[in-house]
DNA sequence: ATGGATGCAAATAGTTTGCAGGTAA
DNA sequence: TTACCTGCAAACTATTTGCATCCAT
């Protein structure tokens, strides 16, 4: 199922490659099938930490290049939270969804916002405005920082 | 009017400063008052320029020392849009709110947004999270830049 | 007078870019 | 063969830090 998806968006990626006259190098397939297999929201550091063991000689730029490519191919979004460090994450999870960033473990957890998103789109309605992506984000604590927290008080 | 908000707000930055045993110089006078008398969301950049001419020897680390010391009081916000650079915005219009950043001109409408932070505030609660700040953005077109590039197609 | 604050310059950190050599098409 | 790509190192940019000096308390 795994390997389906990663198909899939390798043909996507090829697709738009070629369409711009661009090239599939073995870095760009690794780096896309590493990337679309784990249901992460990556930094380049850790994409880079990770590809490193099967790519002893890959180098930073090549990483952010290759993000940025994905970016481009509609394959992966940027993501800026507030420790500033870009994160990617695969595109088929992002629709219709925002995070919950715990300040103290740094675990982000996404949900559904239909609703939120009918009233966004009412807001920009009435201030004229043309809303092309949106980003909704939360910080606070999640459940296990809470109880952790908790226990300590005691 | 304006002159009482300033005064207020500089009443405040002195009693966290008495409370925390830190000093009221010269330099965090004349910027909690510049920076609280426009209704803008600031850059380091932009409010050093602008400080520049009235006190010519300051340094961009002041500027940087200072806002943190006015986040840290409660006098201003942190925001960091898409371009990674942090912008500070007066905390009285700091509630219930949330942006609309046009990709063109880079205006920042705000807009309220009561209803939907009810919302955000049920899906906390399902995923037992506890937010203590969030963040709304939507990035588009405004009303003028739309108009502009309609009559660019023409 | 004393310990926090300033201004300068140097250091950091994330990201981008220039370039010589490598490689997909 | 032809440009696109890569990896390296250097450059960039926003921000932070070290330090000698200054100054509010």
């Amino acid at each position: 199922m795994k390997f389906n998806i990663n198909k899939k968006k390798t043909e996507t990626l090829t697709e738009y490659l070629r369409k711009k006259g661009l090239r599939l190098t073995e870095q760009r397939k690794i780096i896309v099938n590493h990337f679309c297999s784990k249901d992460k929201h990556y930094s380049v550091e850790e994409l880079y930490g990770e590809l490193k063991h099967r790519m002893p000689h890959i180098g930073y730029a090549t990483v952010y290049r290759t993000m940025q490519l994905l970016v481009d191919a509609g394959l992966a979004t940027e993501r800026r939270f507030k420790d500033n460090i870009t994160r990617y994450e695969p595109v088929h999870r992002n629709v219709h969804h925002a995070h919950m960033i715990c300040l103290k473990c740094g675990k982000i957890i996404e949900f559904e916002y239909r609703r939120i998103e009918q009233l966004q789109q009412e807001a920009a309605k009435r201030h004229n405005f043309h809303p092309l992506s949106h980003k909704l984000e939360l910080y606070g604590y999640c459940k296990e920082c809470r109880k952790a927290q908790k226990k300590r008080k005691k």
